[in-house]
DNA sequence: TTGTATGCGTTATCAG
DNA sequence: CTGATAACGCATACAA
């Protein structure tokens, strides 16, 4: 069953391909009754316009790309529902690209939607990702770009965050109103900008409460296995500090999920004998026992406004009106469980 | 910064549109030396072929596209993750639609997606879908088609699943043997086939064992959220069989962390005084307590491999070579931890 | 109000 | 070995 094309609905009305491209088009000059007859036959036949020949036409498709580090995580697998419901809407498809956190899979990624024409791209960066020439390259071809979540600040496009500093600051000091005094962070790796703003709030935290800062309550968590660090470094943070650590921030609720584990396994109580605080609301958080007390990051929110953020910029490079670029900030929220 | 066209390449070298054009893709009445010259520059100037040109000329892009019911679901992000993976070695882009249990919205992505002159096409239907129309319509569109997980028996193309039938059945002696006589059935909606093979899998490990089936054990849950269901069941199970229960296989793993945690919030020991067992290995059913045991389902190589047909039955097309529709069933596994 | 000619970037055919 | 030309399906400047 080949597609039918212009040319055929021409044929069958006894017109020429122009004109039943302007009727289809509303074209001011052409009659009403041709148009009518065009409207009709092509709903009949079930037309849609050959999308590569539109797109040779118009150098652009109705298609966005999409670059995530990892669809299989909760967080980000609600942002892409968020951007499907958006493009939906506005009949936009959605390419999706794994970066895997691979620097270089990334960049490559980038090459192939450039090459395939897509009208915008949204990147979640890959914590390997430390130069933004590829970024660069999506913006001199003059496609909107936006970053989301995992952001680079010196890249000139439109960001679309959350305030991790503030996030993990509110999560500290509340620990802290709690009467929690030694209060340990799980934090991610030393690159993305995520982990070390959330470690900068849990310092700042409690700092103005003045709580002196021991670095040696700090653990690094990034051997890629978040539920495996958590679990380990929960035995060590024992082993270190025994009985002088109260409570756990940590970067993500995986970390937390792991640590959890561990407590849970050694009969340790929580939050008597250690609370916790975990960062992101995976659905597995409420209903992990103990619950775990976290900060909601709002990721299908985070994929609405970022998707659509993009398509205004598309929509304005069409008509050609100057994008101012916008830095949107998702609210977050403290969400208090039984771990703290 | 416009990209590359071969126009520009062979303006720079002398040559014709022609000539590069054969050059790039090995003609063999071009000269080495031609073809290294337009491949240096190629190379050079980092030219990528148009590929809305390239759509136009072959009516086909290296392009396919995934409708699933929903990308939040651990397993279906494991498939995606598996598709993902495959097309990108193989240069393919992955177009991601999400149903949402909308047989409307199944639709008209299908048209979408057709309409986009994809090479290929990977679907799992929503619960709701009882027309196949759409499905037809791609067979007779001549794009090949694979149905994975949640298929429909009667359309003409390759499937690859797991056997639910089986699993369920796997899952059901387990715990028959184990000693346990009085297993309820969380199952699921009425239509999708899964939940109707893992329905019958649970009737016919009751019947193989000689243990009478008992309908009122056997509980729908459709309400759309599984966790709720799982809760909200669990209690009423309790309070419709009091002592006259033992174990409860559901069908997947959600309904079955549900009903740990009502029994967790009701002080009812698992697996002492009700086992469960739940479906699809879900990350998070490793986590809790008591750990759950279920069915692998191995969602990554689901969608690895019907990744892999895919790209195989494009390949066959191209070249003129007859496929024979496949069904690859994934094998399954019982994971036992301590929740039975 | 309708139609003709042209070009978007590529490749296949055929002539030199 | 190389190149001119046509065609893929569509939209548009221009002519009638």
């Amino acid at each position: 069953m080949k597609p039918v094309d212009l040319k055929q609905i021409a044929r069958e009305l006894g017109l020429s391909v122009t004109t039943v491209s302007k009727a289809l088009n509303d074209y001011p000059d052409v009659s009403k009754k041709t148009k009518l007859r065009v409207k009709n036959l092509a709903i009949k036949l079930n037309y849609t316009p050959n999308s590569f020949a539109l797109g040779l036409r118009k150098q652009e498709s109705k298609t966005i790309g999409v670059i995530i580090p990892d669809n299989v995580h909760y967080f980000f697998s609600r942002v892409i529902k968020g951007i499907l419901e958006v493009a939906e809407k506005s009949n936009y498809l959605v390419i999706l690209m794994q970066s895997n956190e691979d620097y270089e899979l990334e960049k490559k990624q980038v090459d192939l939607l450039i090459g395939k024409g897509v009208a915008g791209i949204l990147i979640s960066l890959s914590n390997k990702t430390h130069d933004f020439g590829h970024l660069n390259k999506i913006i001199d071809s003059n496609i909107p770009l936006i970053l989301f979540d995992k952001i680079a600040k010196n890249v000139n496009c439109s960001k679309v965050i959350i305030d991790d500093r503030k996030a993990a600051y509110d999560a500290v000091s509340y620990l802290i109103k709690k009467g929690y005094k030694r209060i340990a962070h799980f934090r991610g790796d030393l690159n993305p900008q995520n982990s070390i703003d959330r470690f900068l709030g849990y310092k700042k935290a409690l700092l103005d409460n003045n709580i002196e800062f021991d670095s040696s309550l700090v653990y690094l968590c990034n051997n890629n296995s978040d539920f495996e660090d958590g679990y380990n470094n929960a035995k060590k943070l024992l082993s270190d500090h025994k009985n002088n650590v109260d409570a756990v921030f940590t970067v993500n609720d995986l970390l937390a999920i792991g640590a959890i584990k561990y407590f849970n396994d050694n009969k340790i109580k929580m939050p008597e004998s250690i609370a916790i605080f975990g960062f992101s609301n995976w659905f597995m958080s409420s209903v992990i026992s103990p619950s775990l007390s976290t900060v909601e990051q709002h990721g299908f929110e985070m994929g609405k406004q970022s998707g659509t953020l993009l398509l205004h910029e598309i929509y304005c490079k069409h008509n050609r009106v100057k994008v101012e670029h916008q830095r949107i900030v998702i609210q977050t929220e403290l969400v208090i469980r039984d771990s703290c």
